[in-house]
Parts: C-alpha cells; structure tokens; sequence
DNA sequence: CACTGGAAAATGCCGC
DNA sequence: GCGGCATTTTCCAGTG
C-alpha cells in the first residue's frame, strides 16, 4: 500500500479508537446518572418527579414561557379547562 | 424429522409470521401518525405543543394530579417558583 | 370568534382526533402481538427467544439496508452517481 | 421546616445537583465527539461513512453478547445448566 | 417490588 | 430552514 494509503489508513484507526473511547466514557457517565437515580428510588424519591424537574431547569426561561402559552391556547381551543 | 418436530417447526413459522405481519401493520399507521404530525405543522402548529397535548390527554387524571403534586413539592424544595 | 379562529380550532380538533385515532390502532395491534406470545408460551414455546428471533431478522433486515447505504455513500464520495 | 423536612430538602438539592453535574459531563463529551467528527471531515473523510462504521462495531459488539444470552436461553430450556 | 432489558417517543443534527 | 434520519431518553412489561 502506498504511503498516503497508509497514512489516511492510520487516521481512520485513529478517528475511529478516540469516538469510541469518548462514547465508552458517555456511557459510563449514564450509568452513573442512573444510579443516582436507583439511590434517589431507595430514598423514597418519585424518580418520574426528579427528571421532570431536571428537564424544566434546563429548559430557557423564555422558550418554556413560549411553549407553555401555545400549549395553553391549544388546550382552551380543546375545552381543556 | 419426526412429527413433533415439524409441527413444533410449523408453529414456530406461524408465530414469527404473525408477529412480523403485526409489526408491520403497526410500522404502518406510526408511519401515518408521522404524516399526520407533518400536515399540522405545514399548516403552522406547533408540533411538540401537540405531541404535549395527546400525552396531557392520554394520563388518566387521578394520575396526573399526583405527579403534578409532587412535582411541585420538589419544585418549592428547590426554591422554583 | 373570528372565522379564522374557528378554522383554526377545528383543524386542531381534527388533528388530535386523527392521532388519537391511529394510537388507538396501535394499541390494539400491540395488544395482539402480546397475545400471540402468550399463546405461544401456552404452547410450550420459550417467548424469550421468539423475540429474540423476530429482533434478529429485523436486526438482519436493518443491517442490509444499512448495507447498501453505506455503499451508496461510498459511491458519491467516488463521485459515481 | 422540620428537621426531617429539611434532610428531605438537602437530599433532593444534592440529588439534582449530581444529576446536572454528570450531564454537564456528558454533554462535553458529546460535543468532543462531534469535533473529532469535524475534524476527520476537514480531512477528507465521509462523517456519515464513519458514524456507519461505528454503528456496525456497536451492533456487532451486542450481536455477540446477543448471541451468548440466546444460547444460554436455550440451555436453560433443555435443561443443561 | 425493584431491576433489567426492550419497545416506543422525542429530541437534535445533518443534509439539501 | 426544514425534512429525514440517528441518537437519546422515557416508558413499560416481564422476571427474579
């Protein structure tokens, strides 16, 4: 094989081990969070609660705000009172 | 083979045909469902107020007053007002 | 309310029903698949291993489809289109 | 608050911040991976063709691990423990 | 009844 | 920018 094969040969392995490394490390981390989440349970926490809660904190402020009136205008359309 | 085993072998095509034909059908109308989610935003809604709405109305109510419940407790625990 | 508003309002009226409708197919449809694995175990079958079965050919299914992608990818970036 | 509901309180405030703190976490991992994916892209390679190949790896991984619990299933079926 | 694992939903990203 | 697709998250049923 030639040199440049070679090489864009290396890079590919390369590329290849580092996201596999990275998602071997997000992986890991997601166990954690689901163990956090396992311990929170045993505590006597709602976990459908806590992620809920998670979700609206990471929201922006002004896109939540946004959602909610449309939402809001679909369930008055609705009659969802 | 004997009997048992080709009516066992059979049965076991059967099955696995059954279930494919289901999956299909149920690939189908999700397929459907999708389409119907992209006329409504082509006509300008918001799809993901709409997704919210459907799971609003599909959560039995009782239900729903307790998560909101706790939700909320979590939310004063957390100064979130 | 406007004419405007009221279009509005029975579309989203529509699009909820149409949704709500097709959910309710798929329900159904799941509903039969789980009846037939349960049959299935009434009849001696390993339901564990049935799934497993129908993941597989999908899983096969799935991956010659994803076959040709990546050759179709491969092509263009060969410019062979 | 009672001391119960204060310990209520902290453990719920320590719960959320570990949770936000591995998603932090998370997230800037996700965000290397998709710059080692910039990357190979402004040297030359397909993104998608990668991503493919990372997939394949993945889904081979849990093929075998796949293949292992499916046999288990059937020596536990005939009984050869 | 908690826990794993698998199905489905939802979000986000990348192309055009 | 949006439409399609891949990843991620959420939910739920089966299992011990």
């Amino acid at each position: 094989m030639s040199e440049a094969g070679h090489n864009a040969n290396a890079q590919l392995k390369s590329i290849i081990d580092r996201v596999e490394s990275v998602e071997t490390e997000i992986k890991s981390l997601q166990t954690d969070r689901a163990d956090i989440y396992t311990e929170a349970r045993s505590n006597g926490f709602d976990v459908k609660a806590l992620r809920e809660i998670v979700r609206f904190r990471k929201q922006d402020a002004q896109k939540r705000a946004e959602h909610e009136a449309i939402v809001d205008t679909y369930k008055n359309s609705l009659g969802m009172t």
